[in-house]
DNA sequence: CCTTCCCCGGTTAACGTTAACAGAAGTTGC
DNA sequence: GCAACTTCTGTTAACGTTAACCGGGGAAGG
């Protein structure tokens, strides 16, 4: 039998104040346990919200406290064991320091980015921790909401706004880093998968790997360099297995096919392998392989991956610092910034055992 | 130099009816679209809105018009492409319906599970979708909530409510046919890697594994059943490559060793992977390993990986069309469950090319 | 005994928005 | 010419909470 109850609304502090004969104000005292109430009447109190199944109301509270002890956090990709690192080294700090954390997800696109940055704002967050891939009309409207008063911090998001704070890793050195190890073992034509020559542009770890390459004396060749096709959103944004493998495939279409490849993250490396695995290739010993982040996965692929890794707790937990400490301020604090040194792990699919 | 910038506080409708010369009232008609507003007055009202950076308060908003347009998925582990996909489906869904979706993580954690209720209710969302685990704690309170009248839709979360829909893949019938797969292929020492034999209740997988099992007339071993050691929390909740690894570990020690394993998701199956090809193993001959989900890596493996496909993005669309219709209907619906069949992929790691 | 302080609880007035209603001016229809 | 309707704007009163203030009763201290 299948049936349908009338909705309820949800029992007021006044409900409350009515059926245990108080007034709201003393209900409120007891819910947040703050100012002077008898036992007696707490327990009066008590009773009655938990008869009725009382929640207090976050937004009437909000909007008289001027503070919601919730903060936003804004990803691109949450399938990223990145992010998934982050939001939990965020959420660690935030907890401790009493606040709520929202995620929103941005699917790397700027309207979703902007959507989201909005749907926090109206709902009033005490702040906001960005840490989605750069783009006009974000920052354009991640500009407008800090001047309008929310405290921002930027989590590698190659954005400045004097009036944000922003942490990073650094992408710069470890692509170099990188690059630089593959060609100590004697690679001289090296492929880049993950970025389009010409949209490559914001991408540091991309253009650390062209440091490295021109530092050395090597072309970075055109042809070498894969990424989306056509610029378009053929894949979702970030990184997937399948651009590695259909990037690889690519590369050992050409006539001179590089010795070795860096991949842009590690799902990408791994799409690569695939790829390389698949043609009958040796790794390292005919393909050398690097990849990026360090996720758990990168340890336990065959051969286990080189990669580079970031300080991603680290960061998620500085920057969640930073926010408290902005909120926290009557004044809004100068923009700070840090950028956080990733390492380099090497291990079989670049050097053989 | 560094420089301190004194706060600003958000500008209000007042402020831009004064500016402009109107009521607050006309500007909530221009600002929100309904009602008759003169070209003329429109305009200036939009200047002025402008000129002051003006942002609509949610929270006074949501306060008078008893909703938020807003509500809240529960994660278990956002790390998961499982959850990933799942968010991905749902936001789609309720953008299209003008929801914003908040998304709470609750690590697998009964204390996190009920925070993340809590600070939704609080919030007042007008929905909860939740796709976390199921625990006794975080069920009580979510039956609170339920009772309260928010309206909740559960994925794949084992606990009946008659006021919220049940959403879930056929996770039985997925691990009886993963475990009968291996049985046809004449395998009869088979283990499971992810659960321990004693607390491994409300695992659908793996009952349909003891179930394959013992329709087939044969021992599931507790020796190898493997999982997370003591029950402890040693391995965060979902699923690790770590767990697959030590897991497959302890069963190569065995005396009898299994000739098959059937790992509770991909990630576990993964590690176990590496674990048996750092024994020497070859995979599928002398070890086949099926995984589930089918997380894109899966197909990139080396070899690629048999698994289960649940059909995920179908779970979050059918999942967010449900609350739709249940925060849309004056009354408080009965409840639905949906069952939705999963797929098993053959690949290499079972049988060879 | 009088001051001072601590408890305990009530009263008032917002916080920023919008639903509901009212009214004025112009327009249409017959 | 008058009713009925449309267009525009303003007024009022909440939504549910809490900061700020007030006051009475009792204990403590001189």
């Amino acid at each position: 039998m299948r049936r349908s109850t009338p909705k309820k609304r949800h029992a007021t502090l006044a409900d409350i104040a009515a059926s245990a004969g108080v007034t709201p104000m003393t209900v409120s005292r007891v819910v947040n346990g703050n100012g002077y109430v008898s036992a007696e009447t707490r327990e009066k109190v008590l009773h009655a919200v938990s008869a009725l199944n009382y929640r207090r109301n976050g937004l009437a509270r909000g909007l008289k406290r001027q503070r919601t002890d919730t903060i936003g956090l804004v990803l691109g990709d949450i399938a990223n064991p990145f992010a998934a690192e982050l939001a939990r080294a965020v959420r660690e700090v935030m907890s401790a320091e009493g606040y709520n954390v929202f995620i929103c997800v941005s699917e790397h696109s700027a309207r979703e980015d902007i959507a989201a940055f909005d749907s926090l704002a109206d709902h009033r967050v005490d702040g906001v921790i960005v840490a989605t891939r750069a783009n006009k009309l974000g920052n354009d409207r991640l500009a407008e909401l800090i001047e309008g008063g929310i405290p921002v911090v930027l989590i590698g998001r190659d954005f400045r706004h004097p009036q944000a704070d922003l942490i990073a890793a650094d992408n710069l050195r470890g692509g170099y880093d990188a690059t630089a190890h593959l060609i100590s073992l004697g690679h001289k034509n090296i492929g880049f998968i993950g970025v389009t020559p010409t949209s490559g542009v914001g991408l540091r770890r991309y253009h650390g790997y062209l440091e490295a390459m021109r530092e050395h004396g090597l072309k970075a060749d055109e042809r070498s360099i894969v990424g989306r096709a056509g610029g378009g959103d053929q894949w979702p944004g970030y990184s997937t297995e399948a651009m590695g493998y259909e990037g690889m495939k690519k590369l050992l279409s050409l006539r001179r096919r590089p010795t070795a490849v860096f991949a842009r993250n590690d799902f990408t490396a791994v799409g690569a392998m695939s790829a390389a695995k698949e043609a009958g290739l040796r790794i390292p010993q005919d393909l050398a392989i690097v990849g990026y982040d360090d996720v758990p996965l990168a340890a336990h692929t065959s051969p286990p991956l080189t990669t580079v890794r970031q300080p991603t707790r680290e960061q998620g937990r500085v920057a969640a610092e930073a926010l408290v400490r902005r909120m926290g301020s009557a004044e809004t604090p100068a923009r700070e910034e840090r950028v956080m040194p990733c390492e380099l792990v090497v291990r079989a699919s670049t050097v053989a055992e």
